[in-house]
DNA sequence: ATGCGGACCTGTTAGC
DNA sequence: TGCTAACAGGTCCGCA
């Protein structure tokens, strides 16, 4: 389920029923995950109290003195606070559980998502070290992003969705970054000007703010705390549009495959 | 260094 | 109705 947004929801979703609170128990019914999990996941968290729930990227970082779980929700994952957890489905594979109740529940069908145990500071993992800028944050801009991309001949589209050019930047929100930008998700990356670099950089905050306002509802399967399906609230104006008129001009949307994923484009208006 | 394809998994949907 | 193929929010890794 995870674009930035739904990371960013899930973590506003979980902070205030774990911080502050002590795990009293791991219950890991699925080891193999991404890489599979650790045992001193189970062994070292019991105990500790979760002083900060933060996210780097698409990664939620629940910190404690002892080490810290960073956790990635893959294709298909989801972390839920439960204060009456049913019994556990097929795919949950991780119950944590603190002193006050709660279960914090990893739930994920495809496996893709990763739970990971540290000890050491969680920003030199091996996974978060080569991170790029957050897009949210000011150092990322128009002329960081064309500056990245001097030299660069493959297409905007996997530069932008590139980590270590910026994080968060999933496959939707790049269709729909570039759709705003009116720029080709082909064009090579670096043969785009620094006034539509602006521009882009401008587009990827304001579409990853606005789906952060509207709730994360970018997929169709996400729900958030409140049970609101996603992916109807935030306007699509490109993605999974194959065929339909572009909302600005009304000639067709165009799928098309770039590394291997699903690419929506109006070949009118993006150049 | 950059760029590309393959890999990891399961579930849902489209098509015959 | 039933079977098969295509496709799905991510991203790491190895090879050219």
């Amino acid at each position: 389920m995870p674009e930035l947004p739904e990371v960013e929801i899930t973590r506003r979703g979980i902070a205030p029923a774990i911080k502050g609170i002590a795990v009293k128990k791991v219950v890991i019914r699925q080891r193999r995950l991404r890489w599979p999990i650790s045992a001193g996941l189970a062994r070292e968290l019991p105990g500790e109290t979760v002083d900060s729930v933060d996210r780097r990227a698409k990664y939620l970082l629940l910190g404690t003195t002892a080490g810290t779980l960073i956790t990635h929700l893959g294709m298909s994952g989801s972390l839920r606070a439960l204060s009456n957890p049913g019994p556990a489905q097929k795919h949950d594979h991780v119950d944590i559980v603190f002193a006050n109740g709660t279960c914090l529940r990893f739930t994920d069908p495809r496996r893709f998502g990763s739970m990971l145990w540290t000890r050491r500071d969680p920003l030199r993992h091996r996974l978060l070290a080569r991170l790029g800028p957050e897009p949210l944050h000011p150092e990322f801009d128009g002329e960081y992003l064309y500056k990245s991309a001097r030299g660069r001949r493959g297409a905007i589209k996997l530069h932008i969705m590139n980590a270590a050019t910026v994080v968060g930047v999933g496959n939707i929100y790049a269709s729909e970054a570039l759709y705003a930008a009116g720029i080709n998700p082909r064009r090579a990356a670096g043969r785009i000007s620094l006034p539509r670099m602006q521009l882009l950089s401008d587009t990827i905050k304001l579409v990853l703010e606005n789906a952060i306002k509207v709730g994360g509802t970018t997929l169709r399967d996400f729900t958030g705390g409140d049970g609101q399906p996603g992916y109807f609230q935030l306007e699509l104006n490109a993605y999974d549009r194959d065929g339909q008129p572009c909302p600005g001009c009304g000639s067709a949307i165009r799928r098309i495959v770039i590394g291997q994923r699903s690419t929506f484009y109006c070949p009118h208006c993006q150049t």
